[in-house]
DNA sequence: TCGGGGGTTTGACGTGTGTCAACATAGGCA
DNA sequence: TGCCTATGTTGACACACGTCAAACCCCCGA
C-alpha cells in the first residue's frame, strides 16, 4: 500500500505562513519581498514567453496586488462588479454557478498558474462564484490594465486571447463528458485530467491528494455523491487506483484511458 | 391550430439564390454588391457599437471574404489550420466535437450575428467542427487582421474579449444544464433560449422552426432523441407547446420558465 | 406512380444512477 | 478528553432515461 501520509502532494501553499494574520491585501513591492512576475516561477503559465527586458518590466507593473483567500472563503461571486483577473499562485479553487433553486454545479477546479475571473469581461460582473479549496493566494490583475498591456505587446495580446480559447475548449470537453458519458468513465477522465495538469506543476504521475469532497467531484461530473463514491470503490475493487480518503494513486492509468477512449467497446 | 406553412421563420437564407452555382467564396467588393459591415444590419451583433467613420472605415477591411456554406457542408473541421473568425451573415450551424469512439457531442447552435471558430485561437487548429444546417453565409475575419485592429481600437477589443467571455459563460449555463436538470426542463431551456435568440433578431417570441433534429437537440442536451421526442410529446399534451414536426409554437412560456427555474419544486 | 430512406413517434422493457437510510471515520472545538 | 459535525461508504430500492423495435409520415428520385 502506500503511505497516506506522502508528502509529494503537499501543496506550496504549506510553505506560505499559514497561520499568518497580516492584512488580506498585500501591496506589492512595499517592505514586502519583491513580488514580480518577473521572478514568479509561474510565470510561463500566467504569461506568454519570450519577452524582452522592457516587456516583462512592464509586465510586472500588471500585477499590482497579491490577496490571501482563506480556505471556504469567495475569491468574487455571482454578481461582483468586475475589475481584474486573478492568476492563482498557491492553493486551489472550485468554480461554481448557482442556478435559482439553489442547486450548485461545479464549472471547474483550478489550480496554481491558472486564470480565474474570465467570466466576468462579457457583462462587467460575474456570472460565477470562485472559492478557495485551501488557503491561498491570487495575484490580481486589473483587467483594463492587461487590455492595455495587450495593445502594446502582440504577444501578451495573444497570450490572453489564448487563455480565453482554452477555456472554451475545457468547456466543450465537460459538455463531451456530461453529455456522453457513464459515471466511471467520468471520473476516469476527471482524475486523468487531475493529475496530468498537477504532473505539468512537478508533481507526481500517479499520485494526487484532492481538494474537494465527493459532493464538489459529484457536482462537476454531474453525478451524486455517492455514485462518485461508489465509482472509487469499483476502481480500488478492480485494481486501477488505490484510495485512501483523499490520497489516490493510481496504479493503471492505461486502463483509465482506455475506458474513456472506448466507452461501451461499441 | 397554427398554419405550419407559417412564414414568419423563413430564415433570410431563403431569400438567397438558393439555387445559385456560383464560387462558394466570394472576394468583397469586386463585381458584386458593395458588401461591408458599415452597412450590415447585423452589424451590431458582430462589431462594437459606437464606432467613428475612421473605425468603420477599417472595421470594413477586416471582413474580406464572404464564403457560402451548402446546407450539410463544414465550415471547419477538428484539426484544420486556424485562421480566421467567422460571422454568420446568414443561415444556422451546429458545433460539435467528437470523441475517439465516435461519439459526437453538439457544443451549440450558432445563427445569423454569431461568431464561430473561437475554439481555434487556443492551438492555432481548430478542436471542433461546425456544420451547416440550412444554406447559409458567413463572414471571414482573418484573425491577425482582428488582432491588429483590436490594438488600434479598445472599444474592438473589448468587443472580441466580451464576445469570448460570453461564450465562456454560455458553457457554464450548459454545463448546469447537463449537470442537473431533467429531460423536460433542458428541452424548456434549450427552447426558450431559442426563441430568445430568435426574437433578439426580429422574429417572433413564440413561434420557430427548428433547424435540427431531434437527435441533434438530444445530442446538445445529454438525451437520446427518443426522450427529446417524448419531451415533446408530454409538452404538447400539456398544452405548454404545440408540435408539429419542426414547426414550434410556444403557449406557456410562463410554465416553461418555471420549470426550469424550480425543478422538482423542492 | 411507386419505392426507399431519413426523420419522428410510440410502446415495452432494461438498467444506470438517484434516493434514502444506516453506519463508519476523522477532524475540530469546547 | 470527548462530543459533534462534516465527510465518506455501502446497501436496498425506485425511477428516469436508454434501448430495442415497430410503424408512420413525408420528401424525393427513379
Amino acid at each position: 500500500m502506500f503511505d497516506p501520509a506522502q508528502k509529494s502532494f503537499a501543496n506550496p501553499a504549506s510553505n506560505a505562513p499559514s497561520t499568518s494574520h497580516t492584512a488580506n491585501v498585500i501591496p506589492i513591492n512595499s517592505h514586502n519581498i519583491k513580488i514580480a512576475c518577473s521572478n514568479c516561477n509561474l510565470r510561463e503559465l500566467c504569461m506568454p514567453l519570450g519577452l524582452n527586458h522592457d516587456e516583462l518590466d512592464k509586465i510586472d507593473s500588471v500585477v499590482n496586488m497579491r490577496r490571501k483567500v482563506k480556505k471556504g472563503s469567495l475569491l468574487f461571486h455571482n454578481g461582483d462588479k468586475f475589475t481584474s483577473l486573478y492568476a492563482i499562485r498557491i492553493g486551489f479553487f472550485k468554480s461554481f454557478v448557482a442556478s435559482e433553486d439553489g442547486h450548485e454545479q461545479v464549472t471547474g477546479f483550478q489550480m496554481a498558474g491558472e486564470v480565474l475571473g474570465l467570466d466576468g469581461i462579457a457583462s462587467d460582473s460575474h456570472t460565477c462564484n470562485a472559492i478557495a479549496l485551501e488557503d491561498s493566494e491570487v495575484c490580481l490583475m486589473p483587467f483594463d490594465r492587461i487590455e492595455e498591456l495587450s495593445r502594446d505587446i502582440p504577444s501578451m495580446q495573444r497570450h490572453v486571447h489564448k487563455i480565453m480559447s482554452r477555456e472554451i475548449v475545457r468547456e466543450n470537453g465537460i459538455m463531451l463528458l456530461l453529455g456522453s458519458m457513464r459515471a466511471e468513465e467520468r471520473l476516469a477522465a476527471f482524475l486523468l485530467n487531475l493529475v496530468d495538469r498537477l504532473h505539468a506543476r512537478g508533481f507526481s504521475q500517479s499520485e494526487l491528494v484532492l481538494r474537494m469532497t465527493r459532493e464538489e467531484i459529484g457536482s462537476y461530473l454531474g453525478l451524486k455523491l455517492e455514485t462518485v463514491s461508489r465509482a472509487f470503490s469499483k476502481f480500488a475493487e478492480d485494481g486501477l487506483v488505490e484510495v485512501d480518503k483523499r490520497n489516490i494513486r493510481i496504479l493503471r492509468s492505461d486502463l483509465l484511458r482506455e475506458m474513456i477512449s472506448r466507452p461501451e467497446c461499441d
